[in-house]
DNA sequence: TGAGATTGCGCAATGT
DNA sequence: AACATTGCGCAATCTC
């Protein structure tokens, strides 16, 4: 009674990574049938619903009890369990491709941030010059004529953010 | 790391072994247990190797047949039952947190992306302040005085790389 | 109503 | 010897 309902909401699968997926194998040594060694047998039959014959709308039982032998099931059980494989398969490039995705990430990230670094050097030198030449007209020029820029104008400029 | 040999010989007839989980699991619980219908019934013996007594050089042989009654299999299954669990639920969590880092790496990329561009404006701001001043200057000023600074310097410092 | 896709789970082989 | 991983099959659900 506690089995863990698997909510599944939202899968709506946002920021998704586009998988593509190979070859489909074929299915391999089968034909024989004996397919492979363990099976758990066992046999449960779904309690009947309600009690006696109640109207049990939603009664749920197994139909019959699946004949564990039945040609149909065994055909049954082989094509879930290649779903299976398909889906694991998936699941698994899935994972590979997000982790090759951070990496990439990461790479980027690290160009990004080197090329901040210059830019961010190049408009200090620029401002330093500017400083520079505000300097040398304050000393030399006569102040009628000294005033084309002011340094603070661009000392605002340089709003350094974050 | 990497192996796959997986190949489930033995096993002509059947073999088998019924579990099927109800519920319940959690620790020990079964003794006067009956939860469920299951039945082992098989109790496989590994046919000896090769044929009769053979030299079975490296032969692996499974010990004593390992009674799936036994006490100690029951307890051994039970444990790597647990360790299972919590293996695929660190597999999962894992993959749930590499898919985070790519969201979060996204974000960086999109700030540092907008940074880059901020930057790049005020340089490019600045340059043109550059530039006018340069030809202010040399419209107003009288040859001798003009020549703090020149504008192929900045043009030559504007290196944009990439 | 049916078929494939997912998911939790236990088993066993194998890795550490 | 003990725990960790991994491939696999089963069954219950989910999804379409």
């Amino acid at each position: 009674m506690s089995k863990q309902p698997q909510q599944k909401l939202t899968n709506t699968d946002q920021n998704g990574v586009s998988v593509i997926q190979s070859q489909a194998h074929s299915s391999v040594a089968n034909s024989a049938g004996a397919t492979a060694g363990l099976q758990q047998v066992p046999q449960l039959v779904p309690v009947s619903p309600g009690g006696g014959g109640k109207a049990t709308p939603p009664s749920k039982m197994k139909k019959t009890i699946m004949d564990k032998d039945s040609e149909e099931y065994r055909q049954r059980r082989e094509r879930n369990n290649l779903a299976v494989k398909k889906s694991r398969m998936r699941s698994k490039q899935k994972a590979q491709d997000t982790q090759q995705r951070v990496n990439e990430l990461k790479e980027e990230n690290e160009r990004l941030e080197a090329k901040i670094k210059l830019l961010s050097k190049e408009l200090s030198v620029l401002k330093d010059l500017f400083l520079e030449h505000a300097h040398n007209l304050a000393d030399n020029v006569q102040p009628a004529t000294a005033a084309p820029v002011t340094p603070g104008d661009l000392c605002n400029t340089n709003n350094n953010n974050q």
